[in-house]
DNA sequence: CATGAATGAGAATTCATTCAT
DNA sequence: AATGAATGAATTCTCATTCAT
């Protein structure tokens, strides 16, 4: 990378950065381009070479967020040695909603900022490996186990919402249980959604 | 209701329901005070006479309409012959998705403008009943029953937010399924997680 | 007229006035809304109520002056008694230049901001008395002077530019010659135009 | 020329030529220089070893078209065998609107950026041998031709104003008249000032 | 010479809110 | 109660110009 290049990013990182930070306290509404820029000690009119308007920061904050959140799950998943299916997808659950208790301000932040549409938009374009989107990576998930999945893409859908949802009220505030408690009524949940997803042949 | 108090009636209806349109249309960011007020045939000051600014607009919508959408749902259960928990339900359920299908434009309203938290916190305070909430509502039907619920409110909590998500793209898109697909599908999870909820004295 | 039509005519007035001023002194480029607005000692904002942006202004500017100089010249002609049709356009041409003359002012406005197009388009909307425009009192003269002239159009056109061209550098600059021997070169030389423009039956 | 010449007046050309484009197309005041050199292809920075601003763009194009176009009207003059006065002039006006109908964009472009002083500025100054401008050159057209002028600047301004305006809403819009009617009109009324300028000895 | 990223002053514009009528 | 003109702070966005590479 040449030296302006590794420059450009840099800034990039500091609007994003000094963005995120504010969104965070004081909502997006709230917080206004020079806001971003004075707190990434850049001037104004830099903004605009990097981003069109605020919302397209968000947007770039969601996918680099959740990326980096898939990313650690399934390298972590690497690492161990399950083969079934189901245990997988329990495993990576577990894993993001360990990440996800243990950062509560990037939790906080999705959930002040992120409509559905925003949300669902994001997983399907995860790229987790070259090429790949996380979407791809879970189907290539469950050829590995040698199981078929009807509708892979609504299991997922239904996975995902359930989890985001039921994360935000019992990480951030123990409502209605605290974290364990979920996890032990929820993954049974997501067990049995799977395997009513599996195709009888 | 005396002349006076009609014609007050009238105006917030005409505010409310000019700012519903909006919403819809430009989202609440993109819709000013006096947009609703042009709309609404009456004069900018008039506004603050009725609501103390957009957000609290939007949440008397939310309440007016969630309320409206349950309300029609308790109606018909009163009027079908349904004993058991779980199918009890299952018909609330149904009768939702049937009336949001019905209904694009208040389904369109609530994912445009609505994040989790606002949802959320409105559902919790419907009032369905003289001073009685649809979570109380819900509540009183379990007993009826004879059935015991550990955590109800996290059973509704799940199941809310799994309707609503899944109701969004397949009503909106006919994405990833159309609607009698969706509700082959997520009837038998919803009766799966109630009965893990069910209380095994 | 009620008084807060009438204060609105005055915020009308001292927002036109202000820009007049500072169009002349500095151009309409370097003339910001801003500045308009401080001279005309009111709050930013209100320029919107009257306004879409200052070259609005400036076209309000132009009809509004150049229906005065016409008013002025038709009021003066009027009152002489004068009956052919070639003298009262001389008539109205002199009037107008001396007009000019007393008013450097106003023709450094005119020669400093206005593009062909947009002089032309005024002067055929002037209103001159009700409903008709300064073209259309023109044709009406010829008509009661027994007179038909071909095109009148184009002949009132090319007097208009004949007179406005050379009356900028004179009068502004005695150049190339001072405005009575213009007056000498200029006449005649219409006269001859009316004459070619007319019918020969 | 050198290499090095022979490139720098290609960038010089190529962003004259991309800021006549926009000019036309959207005015001066909406053409930024970032505008012109990206459409020239070339770097913003480029701009300043060139030119100080936008205007100075706009004087150069000004004087090379309206150079360009007296040129051929002489070279075409030079090519005849006329000998009287008014109508070299009568050729050389002729030529003029034949030029400017055969090329609209020309004639769209001076009458939408410019405004009377600049053009007449322009015209005074225009070379057309070496080290004479236009002025200088008519003023030798009349002295061989044995005729003497009285104020052949205020001649010659008057009819460049004339020719300049009708020019415009004929050629573009064929309105009052289309170009043959005009000449027709036009021609009789020139040489008409011609000889009412020419000293009576 | 040429580049184009960065700058930051300054222009346009919006809009919630007030208040005299 | 209702009106809507007026306000001016706040925000977005543009753009000529500089300067390190």
């Amino acid at each position: 990378m040449g030296k302006i290049e590794e420059n450009k990013k840099k800034k990039k990182d500091a609007i994003v950065n000094s963005a995120f930070t504010l969104f965070i306290d004081h909502g997006i509404k709230d917080t206004s381009i020079a806001d971003i820029m004075k707190k990434a000690e850049l001037a104004k009119g830099t903004f605009y070479l990097y981003f069109k308007d605020k919302y397209e920061v968000r947007d770039y904050l969601v996918r680099k967020k959740a990326t980096q959140l898939f990313e650690n799950a399934i390298e972590a998943l690497k690492e161990s040695d399950i083969t079934e299916f189901d245990k997988k997808i329990i495993f990576i659950v577990d894993n993001l909603l360990d990440q996800l208790s243990n950062n509560k301000i990037l939790l906080k932040f999705i959930s002040k900022n992120l409509s559905w549409g925003i949300l669902r938009n994001s997983i399907e374009n995860i790229p987790v490996n070259e090429g790949e989107s996380a979407a791809d990576y879970i189907e290539q998930l469950a050829e590995e186990s040698g199981k078929h999945i009807r509708n892979l893409e609504m299991l997922i859908f239904m996975i995902a919402e359930l989890v985001n949802s039921t994360a935000h009220s019992v990480i951030l505030y123990q409502q209605p249980v605290e974290l364990p408690e979920l996890k032990k009524e929820l993954f049974p949940i997501i067990i049995n959604m799977i395997h009513s997803f599996e195709e009888t042949c």
